[in-house]
DNA sequence: ATTCTGACAGCAA
DNA sequence: TTTGCTGCCAGAA
């Protein structure tokens, strides 16, 4: 068994962010999802993590693709203005009553499927 | 080195 | 059904 290096464990963050760009327009998926693509199942904070970091990144992560399992968006106060994850979301088709993704199941992209 | 926190998720009460 | 605690991993103080 070869223990994994602090530096493979960074990995995941750029996991995230690849998987992330890897969204297909108006799809959305959850944390919890990319977590368990990735292997690690419970490590969807470590999801949220990664994304509080992609406003470091210099290019643009369709985070507002990402949502929490209940369709929540939970990390919508994370884009400088409330209402815009629900812009952008809904800009792509998708609609969201109350922070709430609508038809959330039916949007769901799930990486593990899609991308197996 | 230790402790706390974080855009979550699962399970127990 | 809702509320609360725990697990998960990495980073900041």
């Amino acid at each position: 068994m070869v223990r994994k290096k602090t530096s493979e464990n960074s990995a995941f963050f750029f996991r995230v962010y690849e998987l992330t760009k890897l969204i297909p327009y108006g799809r959305i998926t959850s944390y919890g999802a990319i977590a368990h693509y990735l292997g690690s199942g419970r490590s969807a904070r470590m999801v949220g993590w990664a994304l509080n970091n992609c406003h470091s990144r210099p290019e643009f992560i369709p985070a507002h693709r990402v949502v929490n399992r209940n369709g929540l968006l939970s990390g919508k106060h994370h884009f400088g203005n409330s209402t815009t994850m629900k812009q952008l979301l809904e800009n792509e088709g998708i609609i969201v009553d109350d922070d709430q993704v609508v038809d959330f199941p039916e949007k769901f992209w799930d990486p593990l499927k899609e991308l197996k």
